[in-house]
DNA sequence: AACTAAAGGATAATAATTATTTATTAACAA
DNA sequence: TTGTTAATAAATAATTATTATCCTTTAGTT
């Protein structure tokens, strides 16, 4: 069991118990959306307001403990940051899920081609993931 | 000069005034969003109404004429459907540009590693474009 | 324990998008 | 070229999404 705690104040954040409850459901479900997170958090807090979820979120976002990750065709979903990677979403269940890709020699071959400078990449790849293809 | 009126049609689309404008300003920036898309229409049509240009871009996204481009920090773009590529935008002066890229490999790989069937990429590198990497 | 800046709750305000209703018009045919 | 009709535009209204405000509570620090 992480320490939720310690990673809010590591990112100047007041650890409440609200932003631990939504740290931990972004934890727990790996990308998750703000009317699902919303719900995951009134679940323990029925009292707690979509604009403290946003709220919270955003300034999440500011302190880069979280990013935004948008997606075609629905609503976007939140994650912790973490090592640089890219997304497949399932356009049958929805899922989204992690995935490692070596992305330097396109960096490099497009820095080259078209005098660009990439700070970030955000790739999204949709498609049916491997339960769906069974079914 | 293109014959708008012909391809609105060939998409099932009543080549109206108001869509011929929507559609030649989307094909002249290459890339608009919703605001400065409607600024553009109402220069030559002073009474459309923002309604009418969600309907009409909704339309044509659903007639496979157009798509949205999701960036991040940004409202999303549209532009006209072409052969598939991938986009860079500068966070200095929001420009949003085409690239050509060889995504056979990269897709070949996850698909096999992840048994994960892909249908559609999004990718979007942000960073600085050439003229701004000279200011 | 007390202080203070930050956060939560409640709600209002604003922004973004879609729906509804009626009048107009593009496309097609005679 | 004109009439017919289904689709579209205009003009709201209604929803949905997001942010701001104001006041109370509390986490973090002394």
């Amino acid at each position: 069991m992480k320490n939720y705690t310690t990673i809010l104040r590591e990112y100047n954040l007041k650890a409440t118990p609200q932003r631990l409850v939504i740290i931990e459901s972004i934890d727990k479900y790996g990308h998750i959306n703000i009317d699902r997170l919303y719900e995951e958090v009134k679940a323990k807090f029925s009292s707690i307001s979509l604009a403290t979820i946003y709220k919270n979120i955003n300034s999440m976002i500011n302190n880069m403990l979280l990013l935004e990750v948008k997606i075609p065709n629905q609503k976007s979903v939140f994650e912790i940051v973490k090592e640089q990677h890219s997304h497949l979403v399932c356009n049958e269940c929805g899922e989204v899920m992690d995935v490692k890709l070596d992305t330097s020699k396109m960096i490099d071959t497009i820095s080259h081609d078209y005098k660009f400078q990439i700070d970030q990449s955000d790739l999204v790849f949709s498609g049916k993931c491997t339960n769906c293809l069974k079914k």
